[in-house]
DNA sequence: AAGGTGCCCAACCGCGGAGCA
DNA sequence: ATGCTCCGCGGTTGGGCACCT
C-alpha cells in the first residue's frame, strides 16, 4: 500500500520562500514552539506543507544557524567525522554547532569531495585513490558503499590516509588525537594553524564521542555585541542568496519576536546584531581576509565566547 | 552584449524509524 | 503484533548566479 503524502499537496505553495512566508513562520514558532509541524502551516497561515516548514525553520530561520563557508577547521572535522561516521550528514553536523546537515552535505558535495580527490583520496572510502590507468581517461572511483560507519578492517587504512578520529565507543583509554596529526598532515598549510593547534591542545582527547551533541537549549549565542564575537568579527556576508541572506534583517519581525529576542539577549545584546544571521559566520576558509579585503577574525570554533543559553532561553 | 556552461545551494522527495492506539 | 501518523534523514533536483566564449 502506498504511504499517504505527508500533506495535501493540492494548492500547497513550493519553492523559494518569501519574506512574508518567513515572518509568519517564525512569528508561529516563536509564539507557539515548535510542535506537530503538520499543524504549522494552517495554524500560521501558511500554503506550505509541514515538512516545507520543518526544513525552512531548521535549515535557515532558526536563529543558531552559522551560515557561511565553513572554516578550516570545521571541514577537517566533517572530514573526519565523515571518515568515522559515513553519509549521516545529521550526526556530523551534531558536531558542528550551529551548521545544518543540509549545508554540511552540500559543502561536502560541492567543496570537500572535489578537494580530497585533488589530494588523491576517495572521498568515498576515505583511502587514496589509485593512480589514473596512463592509458584510461580519469575517471570516478567504481561505486563503493559509503563508509557507514566504516568496517574496522578499513579504519587503518584510512587513518593512514587522513588520521581518523579514533573510535571510542567501547574505550576508556584515551588516544592521542587524530585531529592533531590531520592538522599536522595536511597540506594546505594554512594562516590559523596557531588557532587551531591551540584547539588540539584544548581538545587533546578529541574524540567525536565526546563532544556534546548541541541540544537546543545550548545553542551558541553571541553575548555580547560590543564584544569580539563572530558576529562582529564578520564582516560580510557569504550567502548567495540575496533576499535569504539577510532575511532577518529585512523582515519585520512583529512585536513578539522583537520581545522574545530582546527577552532573551538581554536588552544590549544580539538583538541590534540582527542584521542577517549571517553574521554569525566564519570567513573564508583559507583566509582571514574576506572577499572585500575587509580583515575578519576568524574565531576558533571552540573559543566561541558563547552564551549557553538555558531553557528559559528556548522554551520551544 | 549575448548565449552557453558549470557551480552552488535551497528546497523537494521518498523512505525508514519512533511512538502510539 | 499490526497499522497508522508524524518526524527526521539522506539523496536529488532545479533555479539562479558567475564565469567563459
Amino acid at each position: 500500500m502506498g504511504r499517504q503524502p505527508c500533506c495535501d499537496k493540492v494548492g500547497l505553495k513550493k519553492g523559494p520562500w518569501t519574506a512574508e512566508e518567513d515572518k509568519k513562520l517564525i512569528n508561529f514558532i516563536l509564539t507557539n514552539g515548535q510542535c506537530c509541524w503538520r499543524a504549522v502551516p494552517k495554524l500560521a497561515g501558511l500554503l506550505r506543507c509541514g515538512k516545507s516548514c520543518r526544513l525552512r525553520w531548521t535549515n535557515y530561520l532558526r536563529p543558531d544557524v552559522k551560515r557561511g563557508l565553513l572554516s578550516d577547521y570545521e571541514e577537517k572535522m566533517v572530514i573526519d567525522l565523515h571518515a568515522q561516521l559515513g553519509n549521516r550528514w545529521s550526526k556530523i553536523a551534531s558536531h558542528l554547532p550551529g551548521r545544518t546537515d543540509n549545508e554540511i552535505k552540500n559543502h561536502w558535495n560541492t567543496h570537500i569531495k572535489k578537494k580530497l580527490r585533488k589530494m588523491g583520496i576517495d572521498p568515498l572510502t576515505h583511502k587514496p585513490l589509485p593512480p589514473p590507468a596512463a592509458d584510461q581517461p580519469p575517471q570516478e572511483p567504481p561505486a563503493v558503499q559509503e563508509p557507514s560507519p566504516a568496517p574496522a578492517a578499513d579504519q587503518n587504512k584510512m587513518e593512514e590516509v587522513i588520521n581518523i578520529i579514533p573510535a571510542t565507543d567501547h574505550e576508556a583509554e584515551p588516544k592521542p588525537t587524530s585531529l592533531e596529526s590531520t592538522i599536522n598532515n595536511s597540506e594546505s598549510a594554512n594562516n590559523d594553524g596557531d588557532n587551531i593547534m591551540e584547539l588540539v591542545n584544548i581538545n587533546n582527547d578529541f574524540c567525536i564521542d565526546e563532544i556534546p551533541v548541541i541540544q537546543p537549549h545550548e545553542i551558541l549565542i553571541p553575548c555580547d555585541k560590543n564584544s569580539s564575537t563572530p558576529s562582529s568579527s564578520s564582516s560580510s556576508s557569504s550567502s548567495s542568496s540575496s533576499y535569504s541572506s539577510n532575511v532577518l534583517e529585512e523582515l519585520q519581525f512583529s512585536p513578539s519576536f522583537e520581545d522574545y529576542y530582546s527577552e532573551i539577549m538581554g536588552s544590549n545584546m544580539w538583538y541590534d546584531d540582527f542584521s542577517g544571521l549571517d553574521l554569525l559566520i566564519n570567513q573564508d576558509d583559507h583566509s582571514d581576509v574576506n572577499r572585500d579585503n575587509v580583515t575578519v577574525i576568524e574565531p576558533p570554533l571552540l573559543q566561541y565566547p558563547l552564551m549557553v543559553s538555558d531553557e528559559e532561553c528556548w522554551r520551544f
